[in-house]
DNA sequence: TTCTTATATTCGTTTATGCGGTTATGGAGT
DNA sequence: ACTCCATAACCGCATAAACGAATATAAGAA
């Protein structure tokens, strides 16, 4: 239950939540990207990445320089069902502010390092 | 989002997801059934419902001395998903031990006020 | 009114989180 | 070797959560 409860922290943070969300859209991003889409501290990106790393949702691969990071795909079954409920949620148009920032950050070739789209 | 950053946090300590299963499998409960059946103190009991209840997640009804939490029927439909998911994990084994003294303790009529089953 | 029972709130303390700022590490290029 | 650059780790501080213990409130019962 613990292990759950660490679960639930790692959506109990607005950062996260938008880093969790850029990655299900972005499938696989660096850490300059979040730091650039969200406009966020290096440090603070990185910490929070770090939080989600040891929460068991995301993976970190280094490529280069970079470290990428993905939603993990292994998540077991139980857990799968929230992430599914999540990628619902941020069909909202709550979420559309972000969504155009992923998007522009993606279309502007210049910024951004990452390989997947 | 800050909503949803709230919702999360309902589901981040261990006393509250207790809580919410107990609820889901007892419909109806009383305060001094969950602190009864967790062997939570008073006060402890007390602050988590409410947390749960300003989270949206629970709402409470007075009848006679005693107040009655239940799950909220009309949360919206994105975090009904959540729900039906913590409601899958909750048949796991893991739960299985809260489970059993759930259900001792509807059985022991000596002890509980509740009346909802 | 006074007593009892059920629940809520307040108080003071401890622990956890989140943050900015700084420093360290690790890899690639020179 | 040294220097960038991306990322990670560390430090100190501020805020937030959680807790037990004590106290307050609310509704019956005596």
């Amino acid at each position: 239950m613990d292990e759950l409860v660490k679960f639930f922290k790692a959506f109990s943070d607005p950062t996260r939540l938008m880093i969790l969300a850029l990655l299900i859209w972005g499938k696989e991003l660096c850490v300059c990207d979040l730091e650039g889409i969200l406009e966020l501290s290096q440090s603070k990106t990185s910490r929070h990445l770090r939080y989600l790393l040891n929460s068991g949702l995301v993976t970190d691969q280094r490529k280069d320089r970079w470290v990428y990071y993905s939603l993990d795909k292994n998540i077991d079954d139980n857990k799968t069902i929230f992430i599914k409920a999540f990628k619902k949620i941020i069909k909202d148009d709550s979420w559309n502010t972000l969504h155009e920032k992923y998007v522009q950050w993606k279309n502007s070739a210049v910024n951004h390092c990452s390989i997947g789209d």
